[in-house]
DNA sequence: AGTTAACTTCAGAAATTCTTTAGCACTTCA
DNA sequence: TGAAGTGCTAAAGAATTTCTGAAGTTAACT
């Protein structure tokens, strides 16, 4: 069996016109060499070299040399990228994210990676929190950040904050200016726009009978836009509420429960690659 | 150091879903697949498995086992290529000839080669002696055929076989119908057109004066067709003379010195290669 | 709890690769 | 002409790597 070293020791041999020298490149004695270069041209039953003297190469050894130097360049190539693949300088990090986090907090994380790891490219995604658990369960994207997972699910969810959930409303609007957190009691007479966000606090949506609002939104601009014609209030998580614009505010509600736990969801058992493992250090280190 | 049967343990493994089945398929021990795996792993410093039960790889482990793949199965290429150039049967061959060796001799060997070893690739070059024994100076074919080269060339040669000079003249030439073989006597009078092959043979330029004919050509075509229109005869080895047409034809000169021999011209000391060599065989086994 | 299947660990054997030492052939230089 | 230098090879044993066989461990299945 031909053996890729062996095949180094022939080209380095060839570039170098002499066995010492070559030897000596190769961190190796000269009869080392000596012997991997017969024992090369044995296996092929033909000589590589005209003569002892290595400076010459045969017919034969002209095309080997070449197809050997190809080889090798891209065996060199090919494991230093696993390389860096395992040290996380280079890979493909896939993360989904609801929009909130997406626009808030990973924008600094990610290009930081990107400038110190040059090698890196990231796919994210920005879903709400279910089907971001969906994505991470069926291995499209590596690692969501969202909203906890049902309990039976086959993810591993490691909580990063709680955050609360702040009512938006026109500046001009009526509980714009209350001094106090809010109380539900606060909110019975007014009109709140549902969203995907509020879906899981119970009992704001309470003020339709079905416990569906009247008026509901998924897409966070077009419920920031309905807020802004006057069409009610709406509730969302304070990380979403931070750019909203200066016609708007966000004022405190009192529901402790109206808390949602944000954190990064992945394969139950998962091994993170060591690009995901790096985002994960970033993201706890962050917060 | 990641060794290349380090990688195909792991991708064999990785395809197989198993260690036992990998080392079946590998022909090595269970313990020998595990230990390779675990130092795989090692030089890494992060897991390409999920789990002791190789049937599913980490993140990592599925981008490392694709640049595995991918290296291995050009490794497997270039190995086998090597091997094929040593055996000879595949490879190029670069041959110069004489004219009249490359039309009358080599077509039959030439693809008869081409026919075994569907893999080689020939180059036939067709040039007078002394261009050929120039290009397999410098390498640039590896073998020639034609005229012995000066003595102290750099080439070596071996004869193949010795082949007279005949005269070729139109048919109804007065030397046409000659008795006896033609002696330089019987040329005297008569025009002769010299071409690249007489230029070896002492006397035959002798109607000139400064030793050189009132007409010549180089290209046998052009001269033929000079002969034809009556121009005068000329002389050409007997081989060149296997394919002249109809109303001409060849009369044997009696001068045992017009013979020039023809053979093959190789780098002094060169190492043919594997199908150089076969080349040869073939050519001496023909003749 | 018992059984089986899959993998790992460990000690020693086997194979391989390397070094040391010695020697040969050729070249250079005095 | 012969001594020193250069470049390679050969042979024996040391070092390293790789492999095997036997005895564990772990996890799933019954």
């Amino acid at each position: 069996m031909i053996s890729t070293q062996a095949l180094r020791v022939f080209v380095t041999t060839a570039d170098c016109g002499n066995i010492r020298d070559a030897a000596k490149s190769l961190g190796r004695t000269d009869s080392a060499v000596s012997m991997k270069l017969k024992q090369l041209e044995a296996t092929l039953g033909v000589p590589l070299f005209e003569s002892d003297r290595k400076h010459s190469l045969t017919a034969l050894g002209i095309e080997v040399r070449k197809l050997a130097r190809d080889l090798l360049r891209e065996h060199d190539r090919t494991i230093e990228r696993i390389h860096a693949l395992a040290a996380g300088r280079e890979g493909v990090l896939r993360v989904a994210a609801v929009p909130s986090v997406a626009a808030q907090l990973l924008p600094d994380i990610l290009s930081a990676m990107l400038g110190e790891f040059p090698g890196i490219r990231i796919e994210l995604v920005d879903t709400d929190s279910a089907s971001m658990h969906a994505l991470v369960e069926t291995g499209e994207v590596e690692v969501g950040i969202g909203g906890r997972p049902a309990a039976n699910s086959g993810l591993h969810f490691v909580a990063l904050f709680n955050e609360p959930f702040l009512l938006v409303c026109r500046k001009d609007h009526p509980l714009a200016r209350h001094e106090r957190p809010l109380t539900r009691q606060d909110l019975r007479s007014h009109r709140l726009i549902s969203n995907n966000s509020t879906a899981g606090i119970s009992g704001f949506d309470a003020d339709a009978p079905d416990g569906v609002s009247a008026l509901s939104a998924r897409n966070v601009i077009s419920l920031l836009a309905l807020v802004r014609a006057g069409a009610g209030a709406t509730i969302l998580p304070a990380l979403a509420t931070r750019s909203i614009d200066p016609d708007l505010c966000a004022v405190e509600l009192c529901d402790t429960s109206a808390l949602r736990t944000v954190g990064f969801a992945l394969q139950r058992g998962g091994n993170p690659s060591p690009i995901c493992r790096e985002f994960q250090d970033r993201l706890v280190a962050m917060v």
